[in-house]
RNA sequence: GCCCUUGUAGCUCAGUAGGUAGAGCACCACCAUGGUAAGGUGGGGGUCGUCGGUUCAAAUCCGCUCGAGGGCUCCA
């Protein structure tokens, strides 16, 4: 266990404290455990009824008091029996202690009125901790041992920090996260909708949001075919035999929709693309001289999450993979690993993540294919992942059953992590469809498989670049690149203009010919974030100019039209922010 | 699936101790033609998520159900 930090120490004791104020309202709760949590802390209760947010108030002053207090912590080592007979009326620690191993000291803590199962440590003294520091958050149900079969616990969440600034920052950024929200930006934008009464976790692209897919899908295209990459379509339905022969339907069965009966056969919606892009492989006896294969294909694909699940973009019901399917001869595997990671490394930062951690799952106790073959993927994906110069972490063990993988994390514009690539080896699936090629010698021999993804699904993508960029894209991503805003009506026909001009550049162009005043003009292009504004009235239109607000606040005015379509253009190229 | 919270006009939300619904924005019409984040006036729009119960009377109380949010679990 890693040595706590002076903040876990706060946190854990803060918890504490809180567990003696809970009691102070419920004398009858069992009590759980309240560990501390990356910027806060927990406790687990069983309560004899919900708690409202008057409690939350009622508990935080009761904590306050007690920090004022200033009582010690007390460690005190006892043994099994004497803690069995103390916790006797809390059968939470009872069970806790009798996890705890044989020959291991039991300790536990007391402050004030409060004595805790606890191997610490903790703070010397309630009044080390800080009133004006920490905040009760929220409640939540929780399972006792994390295990869905078990009693469902009362958790309250808080934070804690060292000085009432500290915490009023933390406060700031959870704001912040906010603001940003997918789900609070795609309303306001008029990105997306869900729509329960048509399908929980199936998604609604308005055309706004279509217009920043179409950008990301039109560059993600080409960028295939530069890579050597082919395009393939495939169904989104197929004969039960496909599943059952690729093994879905005895592993993952659960999560896909379930069958539809035509002409006495079941057919299931994909859960993943790959035994279509199998079939075509199957189409044809194939050579050493024919592979590399390298097809990619956007893939739709439908799979059963429960209800709890779903969330906004990012856990959806029907999600578009951006997919692609490498067959190769196995002296061609190394290579194709190289590219495979420089590509993905190349799309992330062209969307503007810079920083990113690579993670290397490797063989697990189940699993197919022989040892060295695992080795010698495992190697292949270290040797990449060490040629781009990436950190890495390794979980032994973490792997498919079907093959080592490496998944690519990306820290977005306020820090948290989100998972978008990954690269998995298939030892699986060519085994199963019984895939082959001829090599040089004339025999038969079979191909290795690589699945990978690069944003991992479209949605899931958009809605982590609606909150990395919290709704202000670059101009290349831009539903609307440039808003123009005539001043008043005289300057209508001039702005009709330089719409048809623009467009024939190819940006995208909102043009307000409404009869709101040009404030007003200006707040619904603001909100939009749109990035270029041009105000145009009387001196534009006299001299063949533009005034350019940006997104940013910033203004230039008398701008020749020319200029500042290359402004843009060279912008849009680079796929730099304003 | 489970726990807690929650569901009132397109959106954001008010609705005090039960007496048959309000605001702002948006939308429509008219007036106003305006230089860097909301011009004015008027108007249309809701069986208060669904079903059932209590009551003379329910958006308000009770039950069921369907969603959503926060968690837990799950995510081969």
């Amino acid at each position: 266990m890693a040595r706590e930090t002076d903040l876990d120490k706060l946190r854990h004791s803060t918890a504490h404290v809180m567990a003696e104020a809970v009691l102070e309202l419920f004398p009858d709760a069992q009590i759980a455990i309240g560990p501390s949590i990356e910027n806060g802390f927990y406790y687990d209760f069983e309560l004899p009824r919900a708690l409202t947010q008057e409690d939350l108030d009622v508990i935080t002053e009761n904590m306050k008091a007690i920090m004022k207090e200033g009582k010690p912590f007390i460690r005190k080592e006892v043994s099994r029996d004497e803690a069995r007979e103390f916790f006797a009326d809390q059968k939470y620690k009872l069970e806790l202690l009798d996890a705890i191993p044989e020959g291991e000291v039991v300790t536990m803590y007391n402050q004030g009125k409060f004595t805790d199962l606890c191997r610490g440590p903790h703070v010397e003294s309630t009044k080390d901790l800080v009133p004006e520091g920490f905040k009760l958050l929220n409640i939540a149900g929780a399972y006792w041992r994390g295990s869905e079969k078990n009693q469902m616990l009362t958790r309250i969440y808080g934070t804690a920090w060292t000085s009432g600034k500290d915490l009023r920052a933390y406060l700031d950024h959870l704001a912040d996260i906010e603001k940003r929200d997918h789900r609070k930006l795609g309303k306001e934008l008029d990105l997306f909708s869900l729509h329960e009464e048509a399908g929980p976790g199936l998604v609604y692209w308005h055309p706004r949001g279509a217009r920043i897919r179409l950008a990301i899908e039109d560059f993600w295209r080409n960028e295939h075919y530069k890579n050597g990459y082919e395009m393939v379509y495939t169904p989104h339905v197929g004969k039960s035999w496909l599943w059952e022969t690729s093994g879905h339907l005895g592993f993952y069965k659960e999560g896909m929709y379930p069958p539809m009966e035509m002409d006495n056969v079941d057919y299931y919606a994909k859960p993943m693309n790959c035994p279509f892009h199998i079939m075509i492989y199957q189409n044809g006896k194939r050579s050493y001289r024919d592979l590399p294969f390298r097809w990619a294909e956007l893939g739709t694909v439908y799979r059963y999450e429960k209800a709890g699940a779903l969330h906004g973009l990012l856990r959806v019901r029907g999600f578009t993979q951006d997919d692609a399917h490498l067959f190769v001869t196995p002296d061609q595997m190394d290579e194709e690993i190289m590219e495979v990671l420089r590509f993905s490394l190349y799309m992330l930062h062209s969307f503007g993540f810079k920083d990113i951690h690579a993670y290397i799952s490797t063989q697990p106790e189940k699993s197919v294919g022989e040892k060295e073959k695992w080795d010698a993927a495992t190697e292949a994906l270290k040797r990449a992942v060490e040629k781009e110069g990436l950190e890495y972490d390794i979980d032994e063990g973490g792997g498919a059953f079907y093959g080592p993988k490496i998944d690519l994390k990306i820290k977005d514009a306020i820090g948290r992590e989100w998972q978008l690539s990954t690269v998995q080896f298939d030892f699986n699936l060519p085994e199963r469809f019984d895939l082959t090629f001829v090599d040089k010698d004339g025999v038969e021999k079979r191909p290795y498989m690589i699945h990978r993804a690069l944003l991992g699904s479209i949605e899931r993508f958009f809605g982590v670049l609606v909150e990395h960029y919290a709704g202000a894209f670059p101009p290349w991503l831009s539903p609307d690149q440039i808003a123009i805003i005539p001043v008043a009506a005289v300057a209508y026909d001039y702005a009709k203009d330089l719409e048809k001009k623009f467009r024939a550049e190819g940006f995208r162009v909102v043009n307000d010919l409404s009869d709101d005043r040009m404030n007003a003009k200006i707040r619904k292009a603001q909100k939009m974030k749109i990035p270029y504004m041009l105000i145009i009235g009387e001196k534009e239109m006299a001299n063949g100019q533009v005034s350019v607000r940006y997104r940013t606040g910033k203004q230039v005015n008398g701008v020749d039209v020319d200029a500042f379509i290359a402004e843009v253009k060279e912008k849009v190229e680079n796929k730099e922010q304003i």
